[in-house]
DNA sequence: CAAAAAAGTTAGATAAGTCTAAGTTTTATA
DNA sequence: TATAAAACTTAGACTTATCTAACTTTTTTG
């Protein structure tokens, strides 16, 4: 495979080419937090390995080629917050800064033996897919929760954003992946909707909230 | 703690120191499979650190600091050995070369989630003590099963030699931790011996392979 | 104990990955 | 469309960890 660093830039143009396929050095570098120059010599590196397309001046784009290496990365990092949250017990929260570290062990049976004893999961804590050793994934299609309208049903199954701040409120909330919400109202002045959980008892959602939160229809 | 690096001349130092106190470079340049100019300048950073003492052309000591972080080093290590064999059902000749590589992830909650799943163990999969998290650890004083006389009844305790090639000689031949072994008869001209295992058939073990074995009379 | 061998040191180079400062090209805007 | 802003590139430096070649000190040995 590749460096630690590597892998990093690899995810991280993995996951810009998802919003855009056309991917600017800035946008690169802000989100690994590393400056323009630094970034522009390791793209410059990926072209020669055949991951991006780089032309000077111009925003790279990730080749096929690039996109397998990366999904395998994100494969590595996926199964590991899986183990740490099925088998090792850690909050969904507490996950990912650990498979950061996690997804750069270089030793492929550990990550297959995770695999396995986990049965072969298809999502991550988070809802997110985990590709398989192809590289290959199956691009769920869940909708925001701010989508729907009064009176639906729909299931929890995946979130816009797994920043600890958000899961540790949704923890504070109790609301987990896989619950059904109904939605009860929605205030149209500022679209926090009204809604119960499983049964359960009624709480107001923002709109900040209900459009993080990733669902599917009953 | 320190860098990947820093940590593997930290446990190799602490093997070495064991053997005598007083460490070559040439030594620790051998273990590590490094030149010594290259040994030589981590050394003096090292001193810089007041992990060793080192004076021009002398060998090295391990200090009380640094002999307390290269023991959390090893108990990382063999947290992980114990954690890979117990938890997640690789062979004891399968856990080194991975620990190799998660002795160094720098998240302290990953190492103690194992430490507890795995009940506090107070030594890892090939019989050696987990220092515990103030670096200090019990040494066992076992002896080799060669030192012993025909009609002893010891216990395998521990392993002098990890070599992948050495444990899986031993699975081949059905010798686990823990087993009871008696001694049936000393070859005189080689000291090969003739033993039982657990009061299963008799076998043969020469002397290079009693030497490596460490027990402990019944 | 002098010469040879072993051990250790210094100097200088390299590779990976990062940075700042300064210059160039492209894009947006007055 | 000229100019300003944004994006990108180049040059040069730094850090960590490694190497080879050449030199120095210590230890061993005939
Ligand atoms: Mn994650
Ligand atoms: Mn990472
Ligand atoms: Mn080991
Ligand atoms: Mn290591």
């Amino acid at each position: 495979m590749a460096t630690a660093a590597k892998e990093n830039y690899l995810k991280a143009l993995y996951h810009l080419h998802l919003k855009s396929p056309e991917i600017s050095l800035t946008e690169l570098g802000q989100t690994l937090d590393l400056r323009m120059p630094t970034v522009n010599s390791m793209v410059k590196k990926f072209h020669e390995s055949g991951w991006v397309e780089y032309e000077k001046y111009k925003p790279v784009k990730l080749t096929e080629k690039g996109r397998k290496m990366a999904a395998l990365v994100i494969r590595k990092h996926r199964l590991a917050e899986m183990f740490l949250s099925q088998v090792m017990g850690f909050g969904w929260e507490e996950v990912h800064d650990i498979a950061e570290e996690l997804e750069h062990i270089k030793k492929e049976d550990f990550f297959d033996r995770m695999d396995e004893l986990l049965g072969f999961p298809g999502i991550d804590p988070h809802g997110s897919p985990i590709p398989n050793k192809d590289g290959d994934l199956v691009r769920s299609s869940y909708e925001s929760l701010s989508n729907f309208p009064v009176g639906s049903q729909v299931i929890f199954k995946a979130l816009k954003d797994s920043s600890t701040e958000f899961l540790l409120f949704l923890n504070k909330r109790s609301i987990r992946l896989g619950a059904q919400i109904n939605i009860i109202d929605i205030e149209a002045f500022d679209k926090s909707m009204s809604i119960s959980l499983d049964e359960g008892d009624a709480q107001i959602l923002s709109h900040a909230v209900a459009m993080r939160l990733l669902v599917e229809p009953k």
